[in-house]
DNA sequence: GTCTATACCGCGATAGAC
DNA sequence: GTCTATCGCGGTATAGAC
């Protein structure tokens, strides 16, 4: 079906099918996902698809960069913020639960990536993101040293951390199950978003 | 290659097959597993094991039962000890934590399952489990209705708390790049394991 | 840039010999 | 219970017309 009475002129047909792409491989993972759903979802036909993008390992790999490169802006941005103490740490938690509620189909690929372990990508994915875990344990040490939070392993806090808040998306339809409620509306995301600080307020703060 | 040097007279090739597609989904997912890779685990060709299962599905279903069975078996006997206030809670802590760290192939799947929402599976994943959550959720709230724990929203730090303990063991090969060390030695399993109870503890426990 | 047509492969599943 | 052989399907990828 046509999602739009006119030719999408806006959108090249690469980015509708980059777009198209992320929603498979969230849905469904790499090796679930058809370059045909791909195709159709966009409205064309699979061979059309292979002339924007060499494979379909390509066409992934350039999701996933975008996916990255997007991540790390908003994330990063939060990082240099000037501010110490729990505001800062309020600060990046906040940042990364609204960047995650604002992208589930990213969290959904990336939880499956660390799943699969990276083979799918040609990148090294923990690689990249190891200055910011390193930074950030850095971060807590120093806090915890200065008396101003609880004495924890930094590095097994983060861990802690990331699994608590990317499982609510990543696993949004599994827990849909156990609410008996859709767990992306805006309400209960946000309640959970206050949930999280709150509980970890309560457990690192002095 | 043959694992042991005399054929396998202790496990029928049912259980042989049964444990090498668990730790075949659990790698590469329920689509990245095709029954060649399962036979040729094992020792035989495609349709001897077709001999012994009707389907990949099938197959999949088994294996997940085991799964079900095992862990529902080990949480019920947690749940069912006399202990009361942090100590239950602590107590259950413990024994999904030892828990998943017994069966970290039975994680990863549980984890692709709750990505994909369950789709693999006949069962409703999220109703067999949804007892066991209620029944969590009621424990917490009386606790904070006690005043012994730290009011939060029970059900939210219940999915904080599975997200916080699944991540560990699901994500281990990412986690092996974050620490530039085996996530799963028994050192690192031993120390995830006390960090994520003193953190509860800290958040939890007035 | 998109199409039709096609090559080629690996998949799950079945039939039938031993 | 395991094997070889084979089927039908859907996968990625390529060639060439428009």
């Amino acid at each position: 079906m046509a999602d739009n009475e006119f030719p999408d002129l806006a959108r090249s047909t690469r980015d509708q099918i980059l777009d198209e792409a992320l929603r498979c491989f969230a849905e469904r993972g790499y090796e679930g996902t058809s370059l045909n759903d791909i195709a159709a979802g966009v409205g064309i036909r699979r061979p059309s698809l292979l002339h924007h993008f060499p494979s379909k390992e390509a066409l992934y790999g350039d999701v996933f960069e975008r996916l990255l490169s997007e991540w790390l802006e908003r994330l990063e941005l939060a990082i240099a913020s000037p501010a110490y103490g729990w505001d800062k740490a309020e600060l990046v938690l906040r940042a990364g639960l609204d960047l995650f509620a604002d992208t589930p189909d990213y969290v959904r690929i990336m939880r499956r990536e660390a799943l699969d372990g990276g083979v799918h990508l040609g990148i090294d994915l923990s690689g990249v993101l190891r200055p910011l875990f390193d930074g950030a344990a850095s971060y807590l040490d120093a806090q915890m040293d200065a008396g101003v939070f609880h004495r924890h392993d930094s590095r097994h806090l983060l861990i802690t951390g990331y699994g608590a808040i990317l499982s609510y998306f990543s696993d949004a339809p599994f827990i849909d199950g156990l609410f008996d409620d859709n767990a992306m509306t805006r309400t209960n995301v946000e309640r959970h978003r206050e949930h999280v600080i709150s509980f970890f307020k309560a457990a690192l703060l002095k």
